[in-house]
DNA sequence: ACAATACTTGACCATATAGTCAAAAAATAT
DNA sequence: ATATTTTTTGACTATATGGTCAAGTATTGT
């Protein structure tokens, strides 16, 4: 009938339990830094005793290995979304539409890999150097083609890449500055409806594209 | 005739040994983050015992506070370069320009600003709600007026802030991934200026404005 | 029922580090 | 010259924290 409830229970378990570890160590990291976050206060917002998460995970840094890893695999997963059969248009904007969403959904991600970045990237280089760099050669390539054929203006896609990734991760990296300056409350749905146009109508009217 | 030679060798002592003390740190923090940061390795960075470094700053939180007080300062004076009565090229071009220069002068700085704002701010919320709430009011009365008279494309000014900001600060904050997707080698002047030619055109182009 | 395996957890330890201190050296004032 | 103040510095301490461990408990396989 359906799957053994006894196997079930029993990965259930472990996988519960490291959901929680990992969705605790984000926050955490995200918040006080890799120094700065200790396993006590990840395994007290994981809501389990301290020994228990170094049941799961090894050391802090392989927990913070984790972390990073699973962000940038959400981040190459929206970078999909650069559709290049779309054309520029749609394809710009759909990306931006994608990044701005994570930055809503998933801020510490970002906030940590910003960290990550910030601090030289020690953990993370060996993708940079890897899938990033190729993923944005690969787009470069793209918009240069679009840029050859006349359907955008001369831009150099390396800065265009670095504009949509830098304005994007900004409403969630720099997301405390911008809720201080909206008078100390969080975007509201309307709000971040806004920024989304903003930022998209900025863009792609400064590469020469309309932007409806 | 001259100033005391000795008030000034006593008074230029101590504030070179303050001075060195002051940047070894923000490099430090800027590579560690406030808790990774030992005062043992900014003393070794400022070519100091570690003893020393207590005797002009009494804590670490004080060290750090300076030092993110420091760059505050430095980025107030370059915010007067958005200087309203220019005009909306004149004044957002400048500003750029200063903002991207800034990012390659002083990045470390920008770092430390970085990771503040990404930790919640838990030192600079009063600056947050004070200067820079008010800079920021008045800068987006000014884009407004602007819009108004028909002088640029309507859009909101915090999130052209916004942008401006995220899009600046990314060559200091996020410097360490651009210089590895350009081959693992620091931008070049050259580069420098196609960078700031990129930006503003992009963005003054994104809001109605023509960039030459 | 029993064995074996997986998980839990309080107590513990080694280490790193912010900050102290007292004694000496240097600079300055009288 | 002498007193006074400022600066320097090695040695020390208290504390926080990453990681271990062994004894227990629960779960699963036979």
């Amino acid at each position: 009938m359906s799957a053994d409830p006894i196997a079930f229970r029993k990965i259930s378990k472990r996988s519960q339990n490291q959901k929680a570890i990992l969705e605790a160590a984000e926050k955490v990291f995200a918040e006080a830094g890799f120094a700065g976050a200790t396993t006590q206060l990840i395994a007290d917002v994981a809501g389990l005793p301290k020994a228990n998460v170094h049941y799961y995970f090894k050391t802090k840094e392989e927990l913070y290995r984790r972390v990073v890893y699973n962000i940038f695999d959400i981040w190459m997963e929206a970078a999909s979304a650069f559709d290049t059969e779309l054309g520029p248009r749609e394809a710009l904007s759909r990306y931006i539409d994608i990044k701005m969403d994570l930055a809503r959904s998933h801020p510490n991600g970002s906030r940590v890999w910003a960290a990550e970045i910030l601090h030289g990237a020690p953990i993370i280089q060996d993708y940079l150097e890897g899938p990033l760099l190729e993923w944005s050669t690969d787009r470069g390539k793209h918009i240069e083609r679009w840029i050859a054929n006349g359907e955008m203006d001369q831009i150099d896609p390396a800065h265009l890449l670095y504009m949509i990734w830098s304005t994007t991760q900004h409403y969630a990296d720099f997301g405390h500055q911008i809720e201080t300056l909206n008078g100390s409350k969080p975007l509201s749905d309307e709000q971040w409806q806004a920024a989304k146009l903003s930022v998209k109508t900025i863009i792609l009217r400064g590469v020469g594209l309309s932007p409806d």
